[in-house]
DNA sequence: CAAAAAATGTTCCATATGGAGCGATCTGCG
DNA sequence: CGCAGATCGCTCCATATGGAACATTTTTTG
């Protein structure tokens, strides 16, 4: 019996298989980056994000990626203390930070980030390319609509 | 900026995807439950397993659900408490427990789940009927290769 | 049949997480 | 300018969570 089984039997059926497939995708990949590399959920959120765009405020970070305040600012000191990223003073408001990913910081993204690349390789390796192109623009519209209901 | 604006940035844009919209599906709901109904997580995971199944142990719930045992434990006496559940001595094995759903436990059941099927359907309102059922099909085949590849 | 190994559920402990409130700073309005 | 209110980041605290070890019971093995 596994949560599969049971999926029939429930009367949300979509959100009850995204849900899973996160969760099988996801959660083993985090404790593994915990262990292998030492980084946490909300540290490789803020990698992430000053990966994308360095130079980022921690209030920016808990805008993108909605995490509370206090977590991003326990990520940003432990961060900070691993050498991954480096606060200085925002000239602009003296209660900014800005935030800006070291080299050291690019290089353990760089060494994370394949591993949930393999991961989603396998997660969707079931597929063919037609149904990826279908599943892409679903997964599209599905996430431009979260803005228009969320919160509400 | 929002998460959605660095999904193009970064190479895992399906499982990007899939556990955004799990965040923005499940978490809100799950706070909500715990606020309004006092039912956690993993006590609503019990729930719905003996809501769908009555009389299982829980050992068959951490294989459902992938819950490790101590939080499944730790649910079964909450729930106990609360007089949502009745564990009772299984026949057949002393060490394990035979777990059935009270009726004041379907009853919050059937209070809470609405919560979540109007969450899924604020999800799902983008997509025509012809999109779901593609999506349908592949969330399908999506979840059943899961067994295939997790673990390894 | 006896001893080793596995299974089941619980407890202990370390840590992750989020809410509330704090001090410092900035903004808007008179 | 001066003050009320908003904003930013941090700390405190309560709680959720998972790993490891434990006692009890069952299963396997010699």
């Amino acid at each position: 019996m596994k949560l599969l089984d049971i999926i029939d039997g429930t009367p949300i059926r979509y959100g009850y298989r995204i849900a899973f497939l996160t969760n099988f995708y996801r959660e083993p990949l985090l404790r593994r980056m915990e262990l292998e590399h030492g980084i946490i959920r909300p540290e490789w959120t803020v990698l992430i994000c000053l990966s994308f765009r360095d130079g980022l405020n921690p209030r920016d970070i808990c805008e993108i990626t909605e995490q509370p305040r206090n977590t991003v600012s326990r990520a940003v000191t432990s961060l900070t203390r691993k050498g991954l990223i480096v606060p200085a003073a925002d000239p602009a408001d003296a209660r900014r930070k800005v935030l800006r990913i070291t080299e050291a910081g690019r290089a353990a993204y760089e060494r994370i980030m394949p591993m949930f690349v393999e991961g989603e390789r396998k997660l969707m390796a079931c597929l063919t390319e037609r149904e990826r192109g279908d599943l892409d623009r679903l997964l599209d519209k599905l996430c431009r609509a979260v803005p228009g209901w969320v919160g509400g």
